[in-house]
DNA sequence: TATCCACCGGAATTTATGGAAG
DNA sequence: CTTCCATAAATTCCGGTGGATA
């Protein structure tokens, strides 16, 4: 059923760009010098997730490359300092190791060495980039101009301070697709990663229209509609392929999510997925019985309370946790109950 | 109203890591 | 090899918040 399975992985930059001709454009003005003689800019692409503000930033890039080997890097931000960014940003132009204690102000003049005429840094995921700081260390570096993408641009203007806030004048806000434009998303992605008639237009159809406009999902959920059909011995997907395709693409994209965490994560997720919806001081006392047997064997040492927030904080960010804060109590649960680490925890007896 | 309690999260401080210099 | 240094992660310290209780 699937031929080629890479079509769907969500790096994957499609060859032509649908529906995004007007947000391409924009970002060919903002960037390319010779657009209208007005040099270049530093561009913010905000938008809900999912609906293709990273691939529409790498889609130019990629293809003006190709054009004028322009250089530039991808950096994900979420969670890291600006010595990580900056020191990935350098290690993207110039493909070199970059030690990860290297001073930052090395890394810096680092990149002004390592930009020919114009390079463009990618910051994705920038909404909680510590970015004083690091729009500070880009600011003076010449020829070099930023693609920032993030979520919600008021919140990012706002707190932007002053000496930064003449930057990012060419702002990009791509919406949610309409069920007809997110069909046309899916459909040459089926006709390059499934075998020829697996899917009718009808069911294409019924898979954007319950992707509430975010390709992302869309994508994925044609995947696991495959996926299933295939299962089910079906020789092309089916109604209830359709019914059943968004469960498992929201359960695939939260449980790679949880993998990508670090080890003290996942513990302290599975705890709450047990406990079912601990309050804070169960899920601390929890941790302090099992701790010991839970470490055992692992390099890593049981976290103290405040480190153990830290990590909660980022579960929360990353969708996997909810906190109810109701009474002077705040209690912890699982978004989906049903996704599972591959930490193994203790029988725990309520 | 005053006080207690549990928790949050910022800031300062310590520890761990790993490359560079001597 | 030892020492030194910069960073990131973890810990310690602590003021602030908001509901519960007397």
């Amino acid at each position: 059923m699937i031929t080629d399975p890479r079509v769907f992985d969500d790096e994957h930059i499609p060859r032509e760009l649908v529906h995004r001709h007007t947000e391409l454009e924009k970002l060919a003005r903002a960037l390319d010098p010779g657009w209208d003689g007005a040099g270049v800019d530093d561009v913010l692409i905000a938008g809900p997730s999912g609906v293709g503000k990273t691939v529409l930033a790498k889609h130019y890039l990629t293809r003006a490359t190709n054009a004028t080997s322009l250089q530039w890097a991808y950096v994900a931000c979420l969670g890291e300092t600006t010595g990580t960014i900056l020191r990935e940003a350098l290690r993207g132009l110039d493909d070199t190791h970059v030690p990860p204690n290297t001073p930052v102000d090395d890394v810096r003049r680092g990149l002004a060495g390592v930009v020919d005429d114009h390079a463009v840094i990618i910051l994705d995921e920038a909404d909680d980039l510590p970015e004083k700081d690091v729009l500070d260390q880009f600011a003076g570096i010449a020829g070099l101009s930023l693609i920032v993408v993030c979520h919600d641009r008021e919140r990012w203007t706002s707190r932007l301070d002053d000496q930064h806030q003449t930057r990012f004048r060419s702002v990009i806000q791509p919406d949610r697709y309409s069920v007809d434009e997110l069909t046309d998303i899916l459909r040459p992605r089926a006709r390059q990663g499934l075998e020829p008639n697996a899917v009718g237009i009808g069911e294409l159809r019924e898979i954007a229209d319950g992707s509430a406009g975010v390709a992302r999902r869309g994508i994925q959920a044609l995947r696991a509609a495959a996926e299933l059909a295939a299962e089910r011995g079906h020789g092309s997907i089916q109604e209830e392929d359709v019914e059943d395709c968004f469960d498992r693409a929201r359960k695939r994209i939260r449980a790679s999510n949880l993998a990508s965490l670090p080890f003290h994560h996942q513990v302290l997720y599975e705890i709450i997925r047990t406990e079912g919806n601990p309050s804070g001081h169960e899920l601390h006392r929890r941790y302090d019985e099992y701790a010991h047997s839970i470490y055992d064997g692992q390099p890593l040492t049981p976290i103290s309370k405040r480190s153990r927030r830290t990590k909660l904080a980022k579960l929360q960010d990353y969708g996997l946790v909810e906190r109810d804060e109701s009474g002077s109590n705040v209690y912890y649960s699982a978004a989906d109950p049903e996704i599972s680490s591959a930490v193994r925890l203790p029988m725990i007896h309520k």
